[in-house]
DNA sequence: GTCTATATGCCGATAGAC
DNA sequence: GTCTATCGGCATATAGAC
């Protein structure tokens, strides 16, 4: 359907080619309509989301933000281009050579770290996954898989070295997802029954080893 | 702002009243006209749907669906009236004469159950959740917390009584509720890594399991 | 590059016959 | 209750001056 003229717009890569002060500026007033569109997108919706309040989001006009982006459509496409580089980078980090327990441990923190600083991107891509990812059929499909079947066998590994007790390394992915993710996406939620979110240091630590608890060690009584 | 004059339509308890034949086709046109709607909203969000869509899937005219409900904004209410019924019940189970453990399991169960069954109703109140609630205000935010109060209470009566280590009650309920309906609502990223889905027995033997595992006993190595 | 003004198309909702 | 026809508003995108 719509997604036949997919452009991805890379100019965000450009930062290190030291340009001009007007390229400067047309970069800093792109990624200030980026990350309005981020927020307003993950929030209502791209069908939900007047430009005009993206626009008066990010300090410009309308016609101006049309300028730049060619239309709403494509500018959520960069969005979303922008996040996905972002969104998978920490779990490249799982390595064999590492402790199992402690990479774990880490990667449950540094994902619960990006559902407090980066809660607009868990949004958007949990949205996204909800309306069936129609963007992201080839973008996230097969370099997806291969990275996570890549850290499955990392996981088996680990199981057949008697580091991990035995378990399905899909699902144990799945569940460090889910959990970490939810704190951002189910915010509301969960502010609702704790009167607390991961703004607050010290629910963040109790949230964090909580979640570590559980996933290594479980909640049943020894 | 809009839930101004939200009404709460509660024909569908007219069911048991035994209604004459008109009254009955009446009732079964407006739960197609639900379930539909149900189906597209969670997939495309409110604004992201068309009436005319949903009268087609429905199976009846865009103008006639518009007799039945004043507008799309009440349509939508109506829906998400329907689905908080559903979607609490089985928290309500929790009992603290039962055994913890196989409370415990029952749960994550029913849940994962419900994930499998009525995909759409996790997928449309994740969406609410991601936009951060507006309607559920006041129909959510206290009973709910009272619920999961009284739940967490159970929770600890259990661990004071050394049925369940240690953990925060509150932790554990998210996490259960979050690794169950992300496999609804993250479909289409499980099917791109695993190729299955819950709907394969097998599959969802296997998640079971696996969920059940990790939550009581974690992946630690004895 | 940035503005004002406007074109254009879509979609929710209503009017009114039957 | 159900239809056909249509209104009216809103939001994206463009035209064109500066």
């Amino acid at each position: 359907m719509s997604s036949e003229k997919i452009t991805v717009n890379s100019k965000t890569s450009q930062a290190l080619s030291g340009g001009s002060k007007r390229s400067r500026a047309k970069l800093d007033k792109k990624n200030a309509i980026m990350q309005a569109a981020l927020e307003l997108f993950s929030r209502h919706g791209v069908k939900g989301t007047r430009v005009e309040k993206i626009a008066a989001l990010a300090k410009v006009s309308k016609t101006n933000l049309l300028y730049y982006f060619n239309s709403k459509e494509q500018l959520y496409i960069d969005v979303m281009q922008r996040l996905l580089q972002v969104w998978l980078a920490p779990l490249a980090s799982f390595n064999e050579e590492q402790d199992a327990i402690e990479t774990i441990n880490d990667y449950i923190r540094v994902k619960l770290e990006l559902s407090r600083d980066h809660p607009a991107e868990s949004r958007l891509f949990c949205m996204e996954m909800l309306h069936g990812a129609p963007l992201l059929e080839d973008q996230l499909k097969s370099p997806l898989k291969e990275l996570v079947d890549s850290k499955a066998a990392v996981i088996n590994a680990w199981i057949a070295a008697g580091k991990l007790a035995p378990v399905d390394p899909y699902h144990l992915i799945f569940t460090i997802w889910s959990t970490t993710q939810h704190y951002a996406d189910f915010r509301v939620q969960i502010e609702s029954i704790t009167s607390k979110n991961l703004d607050d240091p010290a629910f963040f630590e109790n949230t964090l080893s909580n979640l570590q608890s559980i996933i290594l060690q479980g909640v049943r009584p020894n």
